[in-house]
DNA sequence: AAATTATCTGAACACCTGCTCATACTTTAG
DNA sequence: CTAAAGTATGAGCAGGTGTTCAGATAATTT
């Protein structure tokens, strides 16, 4: 893992503002691609493991209604009936989608009485949650 | 859009690592909640519109080829065959997943003679792909 | 010109997802 | 105790997704 992660970190650079949109790389290679190149492809290709569970995590937030759970909890905590209230979800399929969330462990709830009160256990997914937010507040998003 | 800015931020507040996990808030309130929580809570949830446009632009990550798919092209610009056999995938798959990626403005694409070459079209995907593999790597994820 | 190459596209199919509905469980109220 | 409230869960179904397959198009080669 420890060896793997500069190649896996180079396998996505930095975005690298500095490379003008203009001076286009080589674009008339051979084809078939040799096999240096399939090698070399394939050693910066994301391996079908690791895509996998990026994947499901960005699946995980594919849903709106899952969306706006997390941008309530982001909040406060709020027990099941209260999240079906505002969401004008019933509550049956509140308590799926946070099991749903529980189960990508960004959510964890306390039981205290009748009421199970959720509330955010992930706090990386508010970072992105903004970064695309912000990303689609963009004029030409 | 500039006036909703500050309330779309606010919706989801920064990550506040000061308050500690133990002081919990309110924990009993009245149910069912009043109208003026129900009013607040309606206030701070996602508008279904914009939770709709982000769980889109998540589902477009959500598919493992398509992340290998942008796992290559961050590298260089490629055409339709050789990111087929990079990914070992069939050259009809790969297109119709590309026309998906372009659709959303992620890819766009250069066709020169009959191959077309593939190459990144969002800057902002990259850091997103990037914190994600972050995230994934941490030993409590 | 005909054949081949690289890509695109629509239809069809299998699989997955998120909802509702019915039901069960646990805790509080009467 | 019984009844009701709050939540959890499995089955079932409608809708969505990604693939393959067949076929079309356009550029290149022979």
């Amino acid at each position: 893992m420890v060896v793997s992660r500069s190649a896996a970190v180079s396998a996505i650079p930095a975005g690298d503002p500095a490379r003008g949109e203009g001076d286009v790389p080589v674009c008339d290679r051979a084809y078939p691609p040799s096999r240096d190149r399939l090698e070399t492809m394939a050693q910066r290709v994301l391996s079908m493991e690791k895509a996998q569970r990026m994947a499901e995590f960005f699946s995980i937030l594919s849903d709106p209604n899952r969306l706006r759970l997390l941008s309530l909890l982001a909040e406060e905590e709020l027990c099941v009936c209260d999240l079906a209230a505002a969401l004008e979800m019933s509550e049956s399929a509140v308590s799926h989608q946070l099991r749903t969330l529980r189960a990508a462990r960004l959510v964890r709830y306390d039981k205290r009485g009748r009421r199970a009160f959720y509330r955010l256990d992930d706090h990386h997914v508010l970072d992105l949650y903004r970064s695309v937010e912000h990303h689609l507040d963009e004029p030409c998003g």
